[in-house]
Parts: structure tokens; sequence; C-alpha cells
DNA sequence: TGTATAGATTATAATAGTTATAAAATAAAA
DNA sequence: TTTTATTTTATAACTATTATAATCTATACA
């Protein structure tokens, strides 16, 4: 983890913008959570427990700052609140997602499923496709085993 | 439009809702404005000058109950407000859509590339899916064109 | 036809998420 | 060490959305 901070680290000065206290805090909650899809309130209390003096209004900037350098994604379920979910590294496209309608679970796809997709877009369109956003809205594994379970016992 | 209209009233009155004239007077901007993706705000000055002592919260549930019965879809593409964008009828899945980075301008992908992707989710993730929600950001065919003719004068 | 009932709307206020501002702190550059 | 730019804090403001209570509307029913 030291060294993937340190890789942004480096990606920040680059730009010209500094690695403080409050940004690395940040970084190492979602680093930390990376599995989760974290809110802004939720990460800034998670980030609270490193740094205490740490302000909401910062760690929102950080995620902006982060948004734009493309380490994370900024993401929405349609729930309210902007979700933030860190890019893997070496991995240029963003990840797709399976939110289950029951239990409100978030999987996450890895591969991409979507090379044929874009190339008809591209084709097509005449489309230049820089990012995509892929989520699939329905029933996970966990929650179509219950509801058979409960079908049986009736 | 009207027999449209006259559609979606059969479907509110099946569940128990009415056809008020303010969700009438939603409803016929959201068909006359078919193609954009209008916000609740936007939708609400629309709606004014038909009905003009209607209320935003009116709107805001009209578009909600729309939305519950699969009359409309709620989007998201990262502005910070909710779009509204009407299903086609007769077609069960939810369109795509192309975000261009440069104007904004969205534009609308009506065939459905997403059977074989869906057949993956299903089969390999065990995940029963309901609905899904496909966006690309990039560069749409009249900014690629703007900006290579500003390459060739310079 | 009049009355009861459920549903819907209005007007208003409240809430929640996010962003802006000014003053203070920090760190790098000169 | 002084200067400068960046960042943070604390606070307030803003925006989108939702809740509340009173009022209205339309249909069902006596």
């Amino acid at each position: 983890m030291k060294q993937r901070i340190e890789r942004i680290k480096k990606q920040l000065h680059g730009q010209g913008y500094k690695l403080t206290p409050q940004r690395e805090a940040t970084l190492t909650v979602l680093l930390e959570r990376e599995s989760d899809h974290l809110s802004a309130e939720e990460i800034f209390l998670l980030v609270k427990d490193k740094a205490p003096e740490i302000g909401l209004a910062t760690v929102y900037r950080t995620l902006e700052l982060l948004s734009d350098l493309s380490v994370l994604d900024k993401i929405n379920f349609g729930d309210g609140v902007s979700r933030y979910d860190l890019r893997k590294e070496g991995v240029d496209h963003f990840h797709h997602h399976l939110v289950c309608m029951e239990c409100g679970q978030v999987e996450e796809v890895m591969e991409d499923l979507l090379n044929d997709v874009e190339k008809i877009i591209e084709d097509d369109w005449q489309f230049k496709v820089k990012d995509h956003r892929l989520t699939f809205h329905g029933v996970c594994k966990q929650c179509q085993e219950a509801a058979a379970k409960v079908k049986v016992n009736e």
C-alpha cells in the first residue's frame, strides 16, 4: 500500500499538487476499503479516526482532485449520494457493477466486457469513447437462493 | 401522443392512481421533449407554461410515480441533477447514452448491445439481471470534426 | 343529490449533500 | 528568512430533493 501511495504522490507532484497528511489519510482509507463503495460522508467518518481534525469539505476536495487525476471514479447508483471507487492500477477501463435490488450489495466485475460494444459505438456512431459506466441492477446469487429457500418451505 | 397518454392513463388506473391535470401536463412535456434529458427543474418550468399553478414538489412526485411504473427512467450523468428519460413503448430494456465531454450533448442508442454481456453476467456471476445502465463518455462526431478543422487551419 | 372517503396538490418548511468564502496554517521557493 | 502559492479549517451558503399539514378534487355510495 505504501508504494501505491508513493506512486500517487508522484502523480500529484507532477501536476503541482501536494500530498498533505489529510490527503494521505483519505487515500489510506480508500485503499483499506478498496472493495467498498463509500460515500463522501462515510469516507469522512473513517478518515476522522486517523486525522480527527479533518473537515468534510477537505474530504470532498480531495476526492474531486483524485477524480480529476483518474485515481478514482465518482459513481452514482441512484440512491442520492455519490460514491467513490479507486481505479485499479494498470487497468485503464472503469470496471462494471452489479447492484442487488434486494440487499443493496454491490459486486465488481473487473473484466472488460465492453470491447465489442465500444467498437460498434465508435464505428457506427463515430463517437470517440473515453470512458464508460455500466451497472446492472438485479438480484444477486445469495438473494436468489434465499428466495428459493422460502418458496420450498411454503 | 393522445393515445400514448391514454395508455399511460390506463396503466395508472390499473394501479389505483389517477391521471390528474398536473400529471397529464407533465406527461405532455415529457412527450414533446422526448429526445431531451430534462431535469426536474427544467420539466417544472416547461409544465408551468401549461399549468401555471403547479408546484415543483408535484413534478417530483409525478416523476417518481412514473419511474415506479417504468414509464420513465431516472438517470444521472454525474452533473449533480437527476434527469428523466421516457421509456420507448414496446422496448423493455433501457437504452444507452453517449455523453459528449466537449459539448455536453447526449445521444441515445436504441438498439440493445448488451445481450451477450448480460448472458455472461447471468451465467458467470449467477446474477439475475433486471435492468442496466450504460453510458459512454467521450467525444461526439461534431466535436471531433471541429477539432480536426482547427488543426488543419493551424 | 348530497356526503364520505381516499387520493392528490399546494404552500411551506425541512433536510441532505455539496460547494464557496475568508482567515489561518503549511510547505516549498527564492 | 522572507516570500509565495497551496491547502486546510470553520463556517456559511447553496441546490436538489423530500416531508408536512392544510386544502382541494373526484369518485363511490347512501
